[in-house]
DNA sequence: ATGAAATTTTGCAGATCACGCAAGTTTTAC
DNA sequence: GTAAAACTTGCGTGATCTGCAAAATTTCAT
């Protein structure tokens, strides 16, 4: 459906995809977003300041534009296994369909891990998009459970669901050690199913003793 | 001690409160942060606009100044409890301990959660200062769970109870029907203590219905 | 009380951001 | 091939936020 859509399409995803690509390289090398301007990303993308804010609201939207991308197929996952299957495991098998080892480099990950940390603008706007991906997913989530979107419940759920992607995600990010992230992200939800006042039983270093799922 | 500092310290404090409830004002009288610039804000507290950039860096900051107050004393009362208490339940009690439904008029809490909800850089801010939270809470907890502040499962913790405390305070700001704040909140890390798949036992709204999770 | 020291307030200038508008350019579709 | 639709660009504008230095205010020692 997108495929054949032509050629203005394609250029547009392509001037998109290049302005994030490009505020991401000069984020990196001027080490941290604000030491970037919209100028030189409009520049190194080779489009006019004007166009840059045409595609995006600011510099930090085009830093995370890769996020947001993985929020919506997240969504889509979502969406489908919550029909097929109870709403805590559709998360976790939707995030595990996500397959973020194989699709991204690892360190490029890592360098990205980095400038977010470091930058209260990024951390604001990815938390922003958090917030905004919570909004989208409520009302799955309610209708999943059998509860209406104001109730308590769903809330927590959800809430619960996006503390554990984001952070095993990170955690795994900063020392994948022995495991897959899909070990990580399994063991993260088990412990919300197991209680959250109930440590983990295996210490994190062990190397054996994990069957996968 | 913050008594006899003299009549610098208290100006200064009367100022910036000045300041944030003059954005709080206003805000409110033009429906959301965006129509009010911090020129109208400096002139509505009787100070200069560049004065105004001392106290706050941004309106988004001043709204939500009573707030990171919070932050702060919700921060001390963990403190405290952690070295007595599990750490799981000395969040809760902490959060108990603030007694907001005694603190603070009840509509003037539901005004500013609409503006904060109507507001995307209202949402962004806040998040910044819920992950700041975060930041400065991750040692108590990995301390008292005697993990390392890198390992997943004080994280997840952390994160339960950030989502827990928010979740379960604009749930009963929304509506709190026949319930205490602080019932709601127990309630709320109840649900994280049962495991989350549990669904609640007493359903919300209706008497019966078994949960099809 | 008084004058020097420390601190706060303020105006000004500057860099950036983010958006509306209208003219110019490219792509599409007939 | 040409007209319509969509995209790019430059310009102008209003707002944000910060540094700097001068003026005003508070503090403190005497």
């Amino acid at each position: 459906m997108a495929e054949s859509t032509g050629l203005r399409e394609r250029k547009k995803a392509a001037t998109k995809a290049a302005l994030s690509e490009a505020t991401f390289r000069l984020a990196i090398a001027k080490q941290g977003v604000e030491n970037v301007t919209a100028e030189e990303i409009a520049a190194e993308a080779g489009v006019s300041t004007r166009t840059f804010h045409n595609y995006f609201p600011s510099k930090e939207a085009a830093l995370l534009y890769d996020f947001e991308q993985t929020t919506g197929q997240l969504l889509a996952h979502l969406r489908e296994r919550s029909r097929k299957q109870p709403i805590w495991h559709a998360f976790r098998d939707a995030m595990i369909d996500m397959r973020f080892d194989e699709k991204f480099d690892i360190d490029a990950m890592r360098c990205r891990e980095q400038l977010i940390h470091a930058s209260p603008s990024l951390i604001k706007e990815q938390s922003g998009q958090f917030m905004a991906l919570f909004t989208e997913a409520i009302d799955i989530v309610a209708a999943s459970t059998g509860t209406s979107k104001d109730d308590l419940y769903p809330r927590l759920l959800l809430g619960a669901a996006l503390v554990t992607m984001k952070s095993s995600t990170e955690h795994w990010i900063a020392d994948p050690g022995d495991r897959t992230l899909a070990q990580t992200i399994t063991e993260a939800f088990a412990v919300f199913e197991r209680g959250i006042t109930q440590p983990p039983p295996a210490p994190e270093t062990s190397p054996d003793a994990r069957p996968h799922n």
